[in-house]
DNA sequence: AACTATTTATAAGA
DNA sequence: TTCTTATAAATAGTT
C-alpha cells in the first residue's frame, strides 16, 4: 500500500525506516485497538523502536494480559488453566490459614483472660479446667528443673569449691545484689523453699563459670 | 478496507465477529511481523479471542520482551518486575502468616501444658503467673455469669411458676436425667454453691421456654 | 507533516 | 472454511 512494493528487510536508510516505523507503528496500534473492539478480543501490544523506545497498547491492563498469556502458555498438560487454579487455590490456603490463625488468636487471647466476656458458662468452665490441668503441670515442671538443677550444681560444688574461696570480695557483694534482684521477682507459689535452697549457690557458681543453659528458648535470666 | 465503512464497536453478529477476528488477526501479527523486520524493532503481541484462544507474536523471545518491558516501566519506582515481586510479596505474606501461626500454636500448646519441657525456669515462671491470672479472671466471669442468671431467674420464676406447676409428670422426669448430668460433669472449683442453688431453678425453666442465650459461641450447654 | 498513487487489508458475498 | 471481489484503509514515496 504504497507506491511500491515493499521488500521485507531492514530499511537501510535510517531517516526512511525511522518514518516507516512511525507511520506502521500507529497502523499497527490502531488495527490492535480495532481487532479488540470489533472481536471482543483481548489483545497486549509492546513495540519497542531500534532505539529502545517503548511504544504500548493493551485492551486491558497490561499486567493481566502478560499474567494470562503465562496461564494459558504454561498449562497445556493441565486440566485448563492450572496456574490460575494454582494461584486461585495458594490464595485459598492463605485464607484458610488466616482464618485458623484468626481462631487460634481468639483462643489465645481467652488463655490470657481476654475478651473472656462473649465465652459461655460452659466454655469457661471448661477453660477453667484447663488452667488447672497447666498450672499443675507447670508446677511439676519447674520443680523438675529446679531438682535438676540442684544436682547438677552439687556437682559441680565440689569441683568449684576451692577456687571460689579466693577472690571473695569482689564474689560476695555480686552475689548478694543478684539475690536481692530474685526477691523483687515474682514470687513463686510452689517449690518456694527448694529455690532458696538452690538460687544462692547456683549464682555464685554462674557468675564464675559462665554456664550455659541447654534451654532453646531465650534464656535471659538465672536458668 | 472493504465493501462497507466499518463502525467502531463491537460486531455483534457472532459469526460475523468471528470471521472477522480470524483475518483481522492474521493482519496484525502480520504487520507486526512487517514493523519489526522493517524497521528493526522489537515487537510483542498477544491476542485472546474472545473465547479465550491465545496467538501471540513476537519478534524476539517474548519473555524478553515482557522483561523489558517491565524495566521501562517500573524502573523508575521500582527494583524491576512488579507482577513477579507482587507475587513474590504475596507468597512473603503467607509465609510471614505461616510462622506467626506456628509460633502461637507453640504458645498455645504451652497454655494447654503440652510442650513444657523446652522451656527455661523463667518461662515457666511467667506461664504459671498468666495461668493464675486468667484462673482467677474466670472465676470471676463464672461468677458473675451465674448471678446475672439467678437475677434473671428470680424474674421469670414469678411469670411462670404457675404454667410450671401444670405439666409437672414430664418436667420432673427431664429435670432429673439433666441434674444428674451436670452432676457428673466437670466439678467446679469456685461458686459451688450458686451453681446448685441455680441449675434446677433455671432448667426447669429453660425446658419449657426455649431461652435463647445472647452468646455469639456454640452454646450447647445449659447456659 | 501533507499529499497521492498504489498497495494491502478486508467486508461481503459465493 | 476458503476464495473472490469490490472497496476501504494504510502507507511508500514525493513535496
Amino acid at each position: 500500500m504504497g507506491r511500491g512494493r515493499v521488500v521485507l528487510e531492514r530499511i537501510e536508510n535510517k531517516i526512511n525506516r525511522q518514518v516507516t516505523f512511525s507511520k506502521r507503528r500507529s497502523g499497527l496500534l490502531k488495527k490492535a485497538f480495532e481487532l479488540s473492539v470489533l472481536c471482543d478480543a483481548e489483545v497486549g501490544l509492546i513495540i519497542f523502536s531500534s532505539r529502545g523506545k517503548l511504544f504500548q497498547y493493551s485492551s486491558t491492563d497490561i499486567t493481566k494480559i502478560i499474567e494470562r498469556y503465562r496461564q494459558c502458555r504454561y498449562s497445556k498438560s493441565h486440566t485448563g488453566d492450572s496456574l490460575e487454579h494454582d494461584s486461585q487455590s495458594a490464595y485459598h490456603e492463605f485464607l484458610k490459614l488466616r482464618a485458623k490463625y484468626e481462631s487460634l488468636e481468639r483462643t489465645q487471647r481467652h488463655f490470657q483472660g481476654e475478651d473472656l466476656e462473649p465465652l459461655s458458662f460452659k466454655d469457661l468452665q471448661s477453660l477453667e479446667k484447663q488452667l488447672d490441668i497447666t498450672l499443675a503441670l507447670t508446677r511439676q515442671h519447674q520443680t523438675k528443673k529446679l531438682m535438676a538443677r540442684a544436682d547438677e550444681l552439687r556437682e559441680k560444688e565440689k569441683d568449684e569449691f576451692s577456687s571460689l574461696i579466693l577472690d571473695n570480695n569482689n564474689y560476695i557483694q555480686m552475689h548478694a545484689t543478684q539475690v536481692d534482684q530474685f526477691e523483687s521477682e515474682t514470687a513463686l507459689n510452689t517449690c518456694r523453699f527448694q529455690h532458696q535452697e538452690v538460687v544462692s549457690k547456683e549464682k555464685a557458681i554462674d557468675t564464675r563459670t559462665e554456664h550455659s543453659q541447654s534451654s532453646h528458648n531465650k534464656n535471659n535470666g538465672w536458668l
